[in-house]
DNA sequence: CTGTACACGTGAGCC
DNA sequence: TGGCTCACGTGTACA
């Protein structure tokens, strides 16, 4: 690569000395032919101009390989295409990269959220759980809950399982439950058995006092079950 | 910049049907000074060449135009020399968000090393675009765990949850740590993200002594990142 | 009228 | 030897 990048130069080098002998020749060329001195003199300005012209886009092209890793060959050509190939990949790689921030960030957000508090959480964003759910009718069938544990896991995170009939929609509407009552999802699972639905939710403490949100959770799903009820376990 | 663009091509075009013209005459001018057919048909074969490779230069240099956003000029050498600042942009860019990607790791990771932590790795964790700028990147076996939570849930039940690297039978050879220490499974959860496995396994606890098991299930799953150290808290 | 930017044909060097 | 890549001078169009 070295040993061609001056043969490159020489070759520039060359042919740059081969230049100023043609450029002679065709001096006197112009002389014989056309013996007007301003027009010959435009000419020679053109010629120099046009030199400068390439040799200016020859450094750029030189730059531009500099600043391309993995150069094939020292083609002109080859260079723009290796530089546009570069710049693709760059492309995809900001891209997967953006999107990796951007999940790391908002698991980080889920995950415990420890000195930061849910910056971003003031508003009771009502995004997709509710609009998914307003198209398919959320007032339809009761989820019917059968069983339901709210238990703390440490300090910072609360276990709840519950089981529930086989419906559609069923773990949204229990975290549209969660995230009315501003309880952060770190993960859920749905389990099926014998026509029922096991659902373990592993949520984000906030500060309340644990019996009150355990309270708040079991008297919210139970709400599921008949609105009109204040609750029964 | 449409017009401009527009204007570009129109140049082109007209450069391209005066071109004919000048070819024919060439051609014409050529018969009459050198009369042998092979030699005229060589100059022509020159010809067409140069004019494909010219085409090809400017195609490429299209094309490099097209992948670099901000365009300031439609100059030749302005859209190298806007390729060149681009990529350079790029690798700032790249810079930047490779230091954030880290921050943002250490930050979770000393996140989760808020309970009874061990899970410090001695390698620099490897980002993910280290990675993909790794060009040979398959590594064979070991699972790199890094972060491990060790946690009871009541009497009964022992909460695992860890990350470690996407590989393959991360799950099954965290399973058969558990096998060897004894330990049932209750349930258990992967989840992916950011180029990482979220493992929550729940274990029925046996009747030893809480933090015993605990210490028990840190050593083994620790010396599945390097089982020669028998580890250290 | 003066640059500027371009495509062209041409000859030369290099496999 | 033919097939490339290149720099050069030149004519032309546009601002």
């Amino acid at each position: 690569m070295d040993d061609m990048d001056k043969n490159y130069w020489e070759n520039m080098l060359f042919q740059t000395e081969e230049l100023e002998s043609c450029f002679d020749e065709s001096f006197s060329y112009y002389d014989s032919s056309s013996p007007d001195g301003a027009q010959s003199s435009a000419a020679s300005k053109n010629i120099v101009s046009e030199r400068n012209r390439r040799k200016k886009l020859n450094e750029r092209l030189f730059a531009l390989r500099a600043v391309v890793p993995n150069i094939s060959k020292m083609d002109k050509a080859s260079i723009i295409k290796d530089a546009i190939d570069y710049i693709q990949e760059l492309h995809n790689q900001e891209r997967t990269i953006q999107a990796e921030i951007s999940e790391l960030e908002s698991k980080r957000s889920i995950f415990l959220d420890f000195d930061q508090e849910m910056s971003y959480n003031s508003k009771p964003k009502r995004s997709r759980f509710e609009q998914t759910c307003d198209s398919a009718g959320s007032r339809s069938s009761p989820i019917e809950v059968h069983e339901l544990r709210v238990s703390h896991m440490g300090e910072k995170t609360i276990v709840v399982s519950l089981t529930c009939s086989k419906r559609t929609d069923t773990m949204v509407k229990i975290c549209e439950v969660f995230e009315s009552l501003d309880l952060k999802i770190i993960t859920a699972n749905i389990t099926a058995f014998s026509g029922r639905l096991l659902k373990t939710v592993f949520l984000e403490a906030n500060e309340e006092e644990k019996d009150v949100v355990k309270i708040k959770i079991q008297t919210a799903i139970a709400a599921l079950n008949d609105p009109d009820s204040p609750m029964s376990i």
